[in-house]
DNA sequence: GTAATACTTTTATACTTGTCGAAGTGTGCA
DNA sequence: TGCACACTTCGACAAGTATAAAAGTATTAC
């Protein structure tokens, strides 16, 4: 199981609605190449959420902080990926014991 | 796919670490008959986390207002029990989509 | 009835967080 | 070299949160 601590850092960094909604942006994106021109640079989640640059830029760390996530610098941009162990450590963590 | 607004709600209950024990403990004690003693009520919180009963009743409440458990009253006690459908939308959240 | 136990509400306080503006760093392009 | 774009860091501030102390309500036991 899962550490306590590590998880109620995850279920902070999901808690604000701002940020969960990057996370799901990089979630949606999760089986493309990672090649492909992702659309998960900072630029992108200040144009669809309405927030400041200062702001996406710290909701990233915090993701990244948490475990959730990892960024990639590419040139000019970064690109965020999903960090898909602890994606199943969560599922895991909900799911209903086999009985 | 479970409304955004809610999950933030989840995460955020959950991102309390004293929230979150309590949490983990209504779930340890899911399949156990409510006729039992259950071990769910404020005072067994109480003396578990070394808080005082004030905040363990906020801490329910904001769990209950989340919708992640229910509370019903058992005479002198309240019991809590898991709201496992929101469980199991949380699960399908970080399940991986089917390839 | 009274007393005791279990919980809730109110109020107050120290702390945390989300956000921004301004200034700073890094990268690519003319 | 210098400019523009992408991002980060810093400092500040309003709003939110965790906690507790004190006082209130509810239920059972006597």
């Amino acid at each position: 199981m899962i550490d306590p601590h590590q998880l109620a850092k995850a279920f902070k960094a999901l808690s604000n609605p701002n940020r969960l909604q990057i996370y799901l942006e990089i979630m949606r994106r999760r089986q493309m190449d990672s090649s492909e021109v992702c659309g998960c640079a900072l630029t992108d989640f200040i144009n669809s959420l309405n927030v400041g640059a200062p702001t996406v830029s710290h909701h990233i760390k915090e993701l990244v902080n948490a475990d959730l996530i990892t960024v990639e610098r590419r040139g000019k941009f970064i690109t965020c990926h999903l960090n898909e162990a602890v994606c199943v450590q969560l599922k895991d963590f909900f799911a209903t014991p086999e009985q």
